[in-house]
DNA sequence: AAATATACATAATTTTCTTATGTATAAGAT
DNA sequence: ATCTTATACATAAGAAAATTATGTATATTT
């Protein structure tokens, strides 16, 4: 489980691409998503989250919609049209950090 | 260049395996090994290593000694014994970090 | 002679998390 | 019926781990 603080850095651009996959999400559902995805490994905390959801949007990053589903507040975020731009570029910046990381930890790895 | 803002977290790690490869290093000697793996992708800061450095030294994962080369002082490090111990553990995590992340960004990516 | 490279170090600040705490509703378990 | 867990948001305090700026000193290259 020590894993789960290593993550530092990559928040931001995780939501974005969830977001830019899913289309819309709600916090609690990137939560539950990025568990799922990752069979536990990564778990986002609430302290994390939220104020990375404020600022992305504080940026324009994210466009915010409240709905009310079974009497509980609900805030799906999509990405502006700004944030689909800015997505491709912190994913290719991702992916080139993976990859060099890789090199560096393991260079026996192939990725294809 | 966004890039080197990504390793956060990963730094000791990277210390403990270059160190593991190459049995002993000195602080510069690590910032233009990485950079040099990398294709000048991850630039250790001064401001980063150092301290690092001093870290592992203090939770006694790595011995240091001093040499004069060149009338130039250079620090080598080297892991101890439970040094060696930490870093297989390290690694492990970090691997395993680099999968997630892998599934989470780029799931088509195939690690053979 | 000046600029760049080598080699260390630390302090101030910023970024980005964790942990703790708070509110509120719904669903499942005892 | 009550307690616990899940859902769903939020923020504040603290810690961790970087960046940036600054400092010292020697060697090499321009």
């Amino acid at each position: 489980m020590g894993n789960s603080k290593l993550y530092k850095g990559s928040l931001n651009t995780i939501i974005l691409k969830l977001l830019d996959e899913q289309g819309k999400m709600y916090g609690y559902e990137i939560t539950q998503k990025v568990k799922a995805l990752t069979k536990g490994e990564l778990n986002i905390t609430e302290g994390a989250l939220y104020p990375a959801l404020h600022k992305l949007e504080a940026e324009g990053l994210l466009d915010v919609e409240v709905a009310k589903v079974d009497n509980r507040l609900r805030k799906y975020y999509k990405l502006t049209e700004l944030g689909e731009k800015e997505t491709v570029n912190r994913l290719a910046d991702l992916e080139e950090f993976i990859r060099s990381m890789q090199n560096l930890v393991n260079p026996d790895w192939n990725i294809t």
